[in-house]
DNA sequence: CGCACCCTTGATATCTTTCAAGTCAGGTGG
DNA sequence: CCACCTGACTTGAAAGATATCAAGGGTGCG
């Protein structure tokens, strides 16, 4: 880091703070007067839909930029809830267009956090509207575990997974009950199993070839 | 426009160019040499699946920006074609990273339209996954609406609309045949008719209601 | 012990897809 | 001008997938 880009990150960073598992620290509609790097510990994306639906939007790791939207657009266009503990960094929003003044090369790497969320939302829409049961548990399960595998959370051939099914019912557009039985025929076929909150994949290779995904790795992710 | 802004976009902008419709200028998979803003005509951004099927991801309406993810990404994520004939401003990749460094304003701006159209992408996942067909279809057909109407597109109660039932249907996720037929009960509802490439809404507030969308306008997009 | 919350499973209802035809308009060649 | 073709739109009927309803089982916790 130079100077300068110290300089600006000790004006920029507010502190850390830590959540407890069902806390909602950011809420649709609201504006937010901080930006948040995800330091540990796991959570959701989610809008809540008029008619009481919900769509889970993405699952939120480790690395993760929150609050971008709350800071160029005014308010926030989804709630994030932590699903266990997290730390997060804290940024002040009032810096934030300073930074792309002071540390240009920072606010490229915003623009690329927000292109590849653009990236795996359109992956999502994807999914979720033109593959059926199978596939949609399937690409969900092998992206958490991608994800995971990118940040280190990976042990063997298991990773933790601090969600209900209905987190990834909503996520996918499948209800509850067929979200348990799709699970329940992947643990039959002896894919993947998701017991006690964590994620086993016993055989990657059909599950993403279920899942239709490519077998390359996680792109790496700026830090901000 | 300050000089600075000037002798930087001279050296960015390479031209303009046109596109006839049915003309794939983008495609998944593939870098890019330049970036584009739309100054007429409308396309479409899509991901073709292995197995065959498409998901439309957005319609290209004038205004919008085109091919970031090339940009930052290396290669795009998505194919774009022209529905109508395009007429559109080519930029220079090249140059794309010292944009952020000359005028960092800019700069923002990029991240603010990467937002937003995250948000968008947001909203169209929560639509696909939790709405039914008669909710999805009339979504897709307010938005279209909304953005024709952003472009001064609009005339009366209808605007143009150069895109087949088949667009639709793989934007909202449903079959063409099922599409066909939310149509047609839109159409025998009074509330909105799509004839002859025109779009038109009869009663807007029952549209917003069956759509679930709130009433305000879409929001002014800063230009690239 | 009883209450909450989550996961699981079977049966039934609903929605959406698929299949199959048929219409209609524009374009082309005789 | 007309026969023919193609692509898009339309419609009905049957098949398939998913949602909803209902109920039971497990676990943690006051």
């Amino acid at each position: 880091m130079s100077d300068a880009e110290l300089g600006f990150m000790r004006r920029f960073k507010a502190g850390e703070t830590s959540f407890a598992p069902g806390t909602i620290f950011l809420n649709e509609g609201e504006g937010s007067e901080f930006l948040y790097t995800v330091l540990s510990g796991q959570g959701l994306r989610y809008k809540l839909l008029p008619d009481g639906g919900r769509q889970v939007l993405n699952f939120v790791f480790p690395g993760d930029f929150l609050g971008l939207q709350a800071t160029v657009m005014g308010e926030m266009k989804h709630s994030v809830i932590a699903s266990s503990q997290m730390r997060l960094c804290v940024f002040r929003r009032s810096e934030f267009l300073r930074l792309f003044h002071e540390i240009p090369q920072r606010g490229y790497d915003v623009t690329w956090v927000a292109a590849m969320e653009e990236h795996f939302l359109g992956e999502a829409l994807a999914t979720v509207g033109q593959a059926g049961a199978t596939r949609r548990v399937a690409w969900a399960l092998a992206k958490l575990f991608r994800r995971a595998e990118a940040v280190g959370m990976v042990s063997g051939d298991s990773c933790p997974l601090p969600y209900r099914q209905r987190d990834l019912a909503d996520a996918v557009g499948l209800s509850l009950v067929h979200t348990n039985k799709t699970l329940a025929r992947l643990r039959s076929l002896g894919v993947a199993r998701w017991d006690g909150g964590r994620l086993t994949i016993h055989d990657f290779d059909r599950m993403t070839a279920l899942a239709d995904l490519d077998t390359a790795a996680a792109a790496p992710r700026p830090l901000i």
